[in-house]
DNA sequence: ATTTAAGTCGAACGAACGACCGAATTGTGA
DNA sequence: TCACAATTCGGTCGTTCGTTCGACTTAAAT
């Protein structure tokens, strides 16, 4: 018999069946019995490793928030001018749209969850927080920006920025087949002349 | 006995119940007996008024949809200069945003939703595809302003605007204590600049 | 006054859900 | 080897859900 060390745990199996799930059919439609089918696993499983439904999908956010965080992060790397780190991070941004969605979408789709749960509630506020933060750190403080746009402080503009890439990344997945509709985050852009 | 002739029909109980449990609750977190109950009306009478539940929260869409629209509409009127038509269109936004944001709760609420069914996916599109034209139509059509932002097209920058305004709307629907964010609004006024 | 259709209601149905339990299995340290 | 804890499993419980049904009431038309 071959042993497989990097086998996945059962617990992350779990996790990324429930993780699948609602990628892929909504956190509503998305039941205990679905991720465990998904898993291949015995459903009182799910609530041996995570107490109940909402810890388990809790798991999912923070491992969205995680993986999302992280890629943005990484691609403000790249890049000199506020200018060019801009592109790059809307370049990315819009190629992960296209090409894969999937942790996007489990963060869009718990937002709508995030206005009636607390717990979820503060997590996505504080992933608008965080994901603003890094516009503002790696691209709005620099001199010859903040003079042109000095009617609005840095905050106001980051923010504004992340809405940008929010709104119009809904608008996206709300229409797959508009191939145009992607170029309208390099509009953004405008904000910079 | 005191006859109003303008006690809403039964259907219109159901309609209004409908849409205020959503408002208030997610469409999530309500069922038909939620409506029915607030409606004052047996449950039956949600399925003899509205085939089914889609059928019912389907004209919860509309109604807010209409709702929606009519508002812009109505505010886009105001102001002569693109600038000054930009600038009440996002002070009408903020106020309803503070003050009451029931409707467009609701329609942030379905866009979730839209992902996972076909029909209600179609009405979200429309809803921003036309909210875009309206301000494309009656913003972004001035030969000055023209000039400025030749280098994208109206069609992407009239997106990008209703993107923004949506994505930052969802920001402030999730932290309605921070009263610094809904100004984050005013920063769009900058592409105009 | 009689008939017919529309409207309204309470009760019930089957299905699906999340949670829970006891038994069986596996892994671990003495 | 033995005992004990952790893990895994199938089965089931009570609840909630959307929908349906038949009976009753109201209103309109003949």
């Amino acid at each position: 018999m071959i042993i497989d060390t990097n086998e996945p745990t059962q617990s992350e199996k779990i996790l990324l069946a429930a993780f699948d799930c609602i990628s892929s059919r909504g956190y509503a439609n998305t039941s205990m019995r679905d991720i465990a089918d998904v898993a291949g696993v015995a459903l009182s499983q799910l609530n041996y490793h995570y107490k109940n439904k909402e810890g388990l999908f809790i798991e999912v956010i923070n491992l969205a928030i995680e993986k999302y965080l992280k890629e943005i992060e990484c691609h403000l790397n790249v890049g000199a001018s506020p200018q060019e780190k801009m592109f790059y991070l809307l370049f990315y941004f819009r190629g992960m749209l296209e090409k894969n969605p999937k942790t996007f979408r489990v963060l869009y789709d718990f937002t709508s969850l995030a206005l009636w749960s607390e717990i979820i509630g503060e997590k996505l506020k504080n992933l608008f927080n965080d994901v603003s933060d890094l516009i503002e750190k790696n691209i709005l403080q620099d001199d010859h920006l903040k003079k042109n746009i000095r009617r609005y402080s840095s905050r106001e503009i980051s923010r504004m920025l992340s809405g940008a890439m929010f709104g119009i990344a809904v608008q996206v997945l709300l229409d797959p087949m508009e191939k145009e509709l992607p170029s309208a985050l390099d509009a953004i852009e405008l904000v910079f002349d």
